[in-house]
RNA sequence: GGCCCCAUCGUCUAACGGUUAGGAUCUACGGUUUUCAUCCGUAUUACAGGAGUUCAAAUCUCCUUGGGGUCACCA
């Protein structure tokens, strides 16, 4: 059974990029029929906050990716982590370090200075003396100091680490007795029963030394799958400077999950040609074999263009729903079907669909200058009234059919093209010269609204 | 700086030694539309550079260059 994961530290937001791994840990779990599994990595109790895992739960709950068993939580799994810590001290894979943080610094500088590599010198490795005075011990693991460490990774191919390049017996207990991340990561995994490990290409370096932990403790070796990194437009590492990071900050922009997850599916992978997956599609064709290896640039077109796509293919039922939170509430309007029609094939974001409704159903409050200077002409009144005074006489109003038959009969019997009066009459109703038909328009507002936007535009240009 | 990763249109990507290097997006133009948008069509734009291997290289190898990541008692 596969088991996959998504292990996110609780100091902000659920971002982009984290979206993403999480996203394809949670297709390649389904698609296999496996677990998904949320662990929150807080062990640095200085900085994470509460208020930052529940963000990362909403978020879920939003984008409807669904956990399997209950969310995971390291700052309560101390005993688990110090059992093992003991069981190392115990084989003597592990060991107290008396260095000092000051004695410890100084011996960065020194080898900062000397151009050698920074690493702890293993001074206590085998000691076996009395320990100094004052001081509360980390507890360090013993790494290998020769050798290499090879990661089998899914995307990168084999990965071989020099032990004497990169490794050093690493803290995996501070002096106060916690957990330090490449310990808990690989305990918790392990433990768990994680598998396949899908993060970002970040942690490649980090992995050794998860290996190391693995190996010290017997634990099998999961999967690892270094998805590449998503860039900013400088090409760097996507950060909360870069803007619109938040996930949740998506939502308020008006996109859907359904246009969200599509796009962030297609950034590092691919299936052939096809753009548009359906989350079952994601699901059925999701492999991380086919994971890029290349860092790709976020560049939100794409998103715009998806999200589009995907408004004009909702219900009209479900985007009435959806729009209540972009403050459109057209529950009880009648024609609610017409005017959906006519605005979801033009707005990119539900936030600008419900800002398309605004201008059809408000009765406009000024008239674009540059529209009347280039479309309000001198006979335009005369035109104006005409139609108006077809619509009062007609008693039966209500498609958008009605009201093209009367456009027609007008334009017949002045003997004028449809844009001679259809672009006057779009001020008339829009207070400019884009947008949906008239006549869908005004089968949305209403007869006696016709008449009063037509009207209103005679007298403010008399 | 050490170590590691990466390199195809502006952007997202396809190509599993043999293709006129394909698709999508963006941009521009055209068609449809009373307008705008949608939709449809057309066009511009890419194998970072250099050596090899091979009958044949975007694809394999090496070097160069460029970009990125990581080096904590952070995660």
């Amino acid at each position: 059974m596969v088991v996959t994961r998504f292990a996110p530290s609780p100091t902000g937001y659920l971002h982009i990029g984290g979206l993403r791994t999480a996203l394809f840990s949670y297709l390649w779990a389904k698609k296999n029929k496996g677990k998904f599994f949320l662990r929150i990595e807080d062990t640095d109790k200085a900085r994470n906050s509460v208020e930052a895992a529940e963000a990362i739960v909403n978020a879920f709950h939003w984008l409807g990716l669904t956990h399997d068993g209950e969310i995971i939580y390291q700052s309560s799994r101390d005993e688990i982590y110090a059992k093992y810590i003991q069981q190392l001290l115990d084989e003597g894979k592990a060991y107290y370090c008396y260095m000092s943080k000051e004695e410890l610094s100084e011996l960065r500088e020194t080898q900062m200075a000397a151009k050698e590599r920074t690493m702890y010198n293993g001074k206590y490795r085998d000691f076996d003396g009395t320990p100094p005075e004052g001081i509360t011990p980390a507890i360090r693991i013993k790494a290998p100091q020769s050798g290499t460490i090879t990661v089998k990774d899914g995307v990168k191919g084999d990965v071989i680490f020099n032990c004497l390049d990169i490794l050093d017996d690493f803290i995996i207990a501070r002096a106060d007795g916690s957990p330090t991340y490449n310990f808990v990561v690989a305990v918790d995994d392990a433990l768990m029963g994680v598998n396949e490990v899908i993060r970002g290409d970040d942690h490649l370096s980090n992995t050794p030394k998860q290996i190391v932990v693995y190996e010290a403790l017997g634990f099998e070796l999961p999967k690892f799958y270094h998805v590449p990194m998503i860039h900013n437009h400088e090409g760097k590492k996507l950060s909360k400077r870069d803007g619109a990071t938040d996930v949740m900050a998506y939502k308020e922009m008006g996109y859907t999950p359904e246009a969200l997850l599509n796009f962030l599916v297609r950034l590092g992978w691919s299936h052939g040609d096809q753009e548009i997956f359906s989350m079952e599609e994601m699901i059925e064709l999701f492999n991380p074999k086919d994971i890029n290896k290349s860092a790709s640039i976020y560049n939100t077109d794409k998103l715009d263009w998806l999200s589009a796509h995907y408004l004009k293919n909702t219900p009209n039922c479900e985007l009435a729903e959806l729009l209540i939170q972009y403050d459109l509430i057209l529950t009880s309007h009648d024609k609610k079907e017409i005017l959906l029609d006519a605005i979801k094939e033009r707005a990119k974001t539900l936030k600008e669909m419900a800002l398309l409704a605004k201008e059809i159903l408000e009765t406009p409050s000024f008239y674009d200058e540059k529209a009347v200077k280039k479309a309000y002409k001198e006979d335009s009144a005369s035109m104006l009234n005409a139609f108006s005074a077809k619509v009062s006489a007609c008693a039966e109003l209500h498609l958008p059919s009605d009201y093209h038959t009367l456009m027609e009969e007008v334009v017949s019997e002045l003997g004028i093209g449809f844009g001679k009066i259809g672009q006057p009459l779009r001020i008339a109703l829009l207070g400019k010269l884009s947008g949906p038909g008239l006549d869908s328009v005004m089968a949305i507002i209403g007869k006696d609204e016709t008449i009063l936007r037509i009207t209103n535009v005679l007298a403010a240009h008399s």
